[in-house]
DNA sequence: CTACGTACCGAACGTTTGTTACGCACCTGT
DNA sequence: ACAGGTGCGTAACAAACGTTCGGTACGTAG
């Protein structure tokens, strides 16, 4: 578990911590003496590497943003409705590591609409997440693949979808497994093919 | 502002106190005092009617949950699609006070994601209003207003829509205003039409 | 008039919080 | 050998927290 003398290496093991904890009690149990304790250290260590605890938890929010960001490079090759399929099962809760993952992202939204410059941050975050859909929406677009449509406002209907389902499956992981989550993700991308505007008759 | 004499009453104005005040400070920033400031009164007004503050945070939310389930009253008569855009829509954070109301939620899912206790009563709201909508969406199917498809994997679609779409517009009002949200919740209806299952080629 | 329960204030309690400061054990260069 | 910086534990700090409690005002029943 230690990363002896690399510094941004232990700057990463506390942070991961701080995500253990938020993912157990909420970013209302989160305190430097939990996250001490999750990292079987003191507080000492965790002032060291952080001076406060606002530079704790902006940390912890990046690099749990970036990782996530970084991931998808999985399944690098899938150009259209494919790569959004695979962009939204790549964040929905299906394992125990993407439900953790998760429930941190949940209970920072309370810190997020409490705190302009955290709030600011998530924002920018999910705008370049949608701008990120969009792009897939119009390739899907191009390879006739999905309806017509402002690739923007589908974007957002995927990213709506895809939140909504992550809360829900939090909420109710029983009634929510990967199967179901998998079979409502078909189901909703299905929706996109015949989704040209309502110009109706 | 106070209702003398009328405990019920009482206790419905310090829950609203307690709304409030999550929708400003989260409910990171919701403590006794606070609320007691918000409310003009001193903490042991607080105390008084809510012996902790488990027992507060919990009444608050019945209470915001009672009102959001008796407000859609309003849009009685409308079978079908049309009851299924009202209760969407009803939900969407359209205005201030909608808005104010949908920060608390949202602040409280990081409580119930960490308490086993408010987690449970969480799971069962969304679990009884995806019981309502999959009504709507059952009705609508009967009127040949939209596709086939489970009733209760179709309202879990419409519920995480619902939910996605209200996270979008509190953390990015401006870009998610009044107008946008309808013309979204109306392009999402739409794709319900020919949701057939893929029962391909 | 008295007695008593309700409503509420204000202060205090002990605990927990974020933060700061001190001190020891290393390592590294000279 | 020695000086100095880094890593980290320990202890303390003031502030803020949930909760408890004595005291006052007011109504109502006897």
């Amino acid at each position: 578990m230690p990363a002896k003398g690399d510094h941004d290496a232990r700057r990463r093991d506390v942070s991961e911590a701080v995500w253990r904890v938020v993912a157990t009690a909420g970013f209302t149990g989160l305190t430097m003496r939990a996250v001490a304790a999750e990292l079987g250290a003191s507080t000492g260590l965790v002032t060291h590497y952080f001076p406060s605890k606002a530079l704790l938890v902006r940390h912890a929010l990046d690099l749990a943003a970036e990782r996530t960001d970084e991931r998808p490079l999985r399944t690098p090759e899938a150009p259209g409705l494919a790569a959004l399929r695979a962009a939204v099962l790549d964040v929905a809760p299906v394992d125990g590591d993407a439900v953790a993952m998760n429930r941190v992202w949940v209970s920072s939204w309370d810190l997020a609409l409490a705190d302009a410059g955290f709030g600011a941050a998530q924002a920018a975050r999910y705008t370049r997440w949608r701008a990120k859909l969009a792009r897939h929406v119009a390739d899907a677009q191009e390879r006739g693949e999905i309806g017509a449509g402002d690739p923007a406002d589908l974007a957002a209907r995927v990213a709506a979808f895809t939140h909504g389902l992550v809360t829900q499956a939090l909420f109710d992981p029983e009634a929510f497994g990967a199967a179901r989550q998998e079979r409502l993700v078909d189901g909703f991308l299905d929706s996109l093919r015949a989704g040209a505007p309502a110009r109706d008759s």
